[in-house]
This record gives structure tokens, C-alpha cells and sequence, in this order.
DNA sequence: GACCAGTGCTTCGAACTCGAAGCACTGCGG
DNA sequence: CCGCAGTGCTTCGAGTTCGAAGCACTGGTC
């Protein structure tokens, strides 16, 4: 029989579970760096630094929640710890009441700045040490197209609410 | 001044990021695809699948939670439950009585089985529908070596138990 | 203007995670 | 043989995660 759509040969199931452990490996040393150098997870350095790098310095909940992969409770519970700390503010928005923006403090830019030196020093040992500029380039233009094809799906966190049985 | 030793260019932040964004992305898929298919988690399905490959299928708790990329302690609650759940054993290892060593049953090899199409082609949907099989030997080619370069450095949670100050 | 499905965020409870501390055993030095 | 640092796993407590349910508001229809 013909193969099924999508099987995966022993070269992807490589790549996959390569990818797995990578990425496991690096946010493992990451939030080593992060908890030493500014006791932040990396959930909430990767909030502050979408933040950092966003207009005004400002983002709405659910826009930082699918940014960084995250649930929208989880990201309720960090946006409160990293308010609390200073480092962010939570306002609603103006053109929805609904909505809250969030916006980096200057504390929560200071401490970017403070952390993101070992930060980069660790992603660039851990991750890039073995690579070539090409090999990254390379990397980089694989990757950017699966990460739109992933997105494009329609996220299961933005997935409608069900109200009645659904078929 | 120089460069820092491992300083990021903007190549490689791009490449980071969405390396951190697909691995997301990717394990949200298939939590959504284990837990419907199997009730299983990420990390459960990880060390079933280690032990199924493994020699005798069986494997020590520390082999298994390093593959995985995983707390020891993390990993002892989620032996606990697939221990109860019948999926595997664990037995005094007869040549280090301090060890344990893990067994998948014939429960746990025959869930494997039924599960490993879905996630399959979860897999392949998500990760390998936007690549040609020559960038999945690509993605393969440059994955691995990163890979054994993050292994080759002393995992952190095999670091010496410190008894008096470090230094 | 009143309805009401849809959306944005938070609350809630249960489950899972981690590191530190603890216990049991190993294997080397004497 | 005994002591003792080192290792393998579990226990423990505190913190974090998620999805489901709940609340507040929007934007369409009539």
C-alpha cells in the first residue's frame, strides 16, 4: 500500500527527536543562566524581552501568550508575579475594555539589559558553538518556514469554544 | 573592542527563536495528540518510547530522565504513574543495588503501538510538510552535532553535590 | 435599545515540575 | 574489616502549569 500522508522516514525521526532534545537541553541552561543572573524563568524573560523589542514597549495578553507558546492562564499567573516585581504594568486597553495591555517598566528594561550579556553568551555556547555562520544561516531558513507553516494552523489555544456538542 | 567570544548576530537570534517557537508549537501539538489518543503526556510517551527501543526494553531511572532531558524527581513521579497505570515495571537493578531499572510491559509496548500513527502524523504535518526530504536531512545534519555538542558539556544535573562552600 | 453569540482575560482546582534534603548502597582508602 | 565520600533514587515543599468555567465587554441583529 501507498505510503500515508505525512509518515515520517528514519532521517525526519531523527531531526525530530534531535529538535526535542535540543530544545530541551538549551531551556534547561537557559533557566540556569536566567534564575542566576536576574531570578527570572524563562517564561518571564521571554515576556520581558517581546516587550522590550514591541512599540511603546506594549503588548496585549493574548498576543504575548501566543508569541512566546504559552497558555493564556499560565500567562495571567507570570503577568501578575512580573507586575508585582515591577517589572511590568497592566492596563486595560484603550480601544477594547476587555483587553489589558501590558507594558515593560523601566526596571523590567534594566533587567533585560542586565541578563541578556549571559543570556546570549549561553545560547551562543550551547547552540551556536558547533555551528558555522552558514551552518546558522542555514538553520535560520529552515526553521522560519516551519515556525509560519506551524502558525498558520490554526493554534488549539485560540480554538472556538464549544457550546454545544460539536458535530 | 572584539567581539565577545560568543557573541549573537541577528542570523542566529532569528534562528534561536524560532527554534524555541517551533519546539513550543510542536510539543503543544502533540500533547493535544497523546492525551486524546492514549491519555498520555509528552514526557510519559517520551520514556515509553525509550524503554520500547531500548535492549531488553528496560532502562535505569537516571539513563532515562538524562534522555529526556528531564528532573530525576520529575521523572520518579512519572515513573510512579506508569507504574500504576501497568505501562511499566521497575525492579531493583541486580547489579547496583541502588539502581532501579525500568521495564515496559506488554501493556505499555501495545499503547505505543496505537498511539504512534496519530503522533506520527502529527509530526509530520506540523514539522516536515513545509521541508523537502533534502532539508530534512539538512535540519538532521546541523540538529545532531548541536545535539552531542550540548551533551559533551557537563549536564547540570549530574553537577558534583556540594557539600561546603564552592569556593 | 435589547438581545446574544463571540472574545479577552481571570479564577479555580488538579496535576505536574523542580531543587534540596534524605536514605540506601557502593567502592575506595586505610 | 571499617569509615566515608560519592552515587542512585525517592521524598518533600513550594511554585508553576494547564484547561474548564466564569465574568466583562463587544459588535452584530432586530
Amino acid at each position: 500500500m501507498p505510503d500515508p500522508p505525512h509518515a515520517v522516514d528514519p532521517v525526519q525521526l531523527g531531526a525530530y527527536f534531535a529538535l526535542i532534545e535540543v530544545s530541551g537541553l538549551l531551556r534547561h541552561a537557559i533557566e540556569q543562566q536566567l534564575r542566576e543572573a536576574g531570578d527570572l524563568t524563562f517564561v518571564q524573560f521571554q515576556v520581558l524581552m517581546r516587550l522590550d523589542q514591541a512599540a511603546e514597549g506594549s503588548r496585549r495578553m493574548t498576543e504575548l501568550a501566543d508569541a512566546i507558546v504559552h497558555s493564556r492562564s499560565g500567562l495571567t499567573y507570570q503577568a501578575g508575579r512580573l507586575e508585582k516585581a515591577g517589572l511590568i504594568t497592566r492596563t486595560p486597553s484603550p480601544d477594547d475594555e476587555r483587553g489589558v495591555t501590558v507594558t515593560i517598566t523601566d526596571a523590567g528594561r534594566a533587567l533585560i539589559a542586565r541578563v541578556l550579556p549571559g543570556h546570549e553568551e549561553v545560547v551562543g555556547r550551547m547552540l551556536f558553538e558547533p555551528l558555522s555562520r552558514e551552518d546558522s544561516q542555514k538553520l535560520s531558513d529552515l526553521l522560519l518556514p516551519v515556525r509560519d507553516h506551524m502558525r498558520a494552523a490554526p493554534p488549539r489555544s485560540a480554538a472556538p469554544r464549544r457550546r454545544g456538542a460539536p458535530g
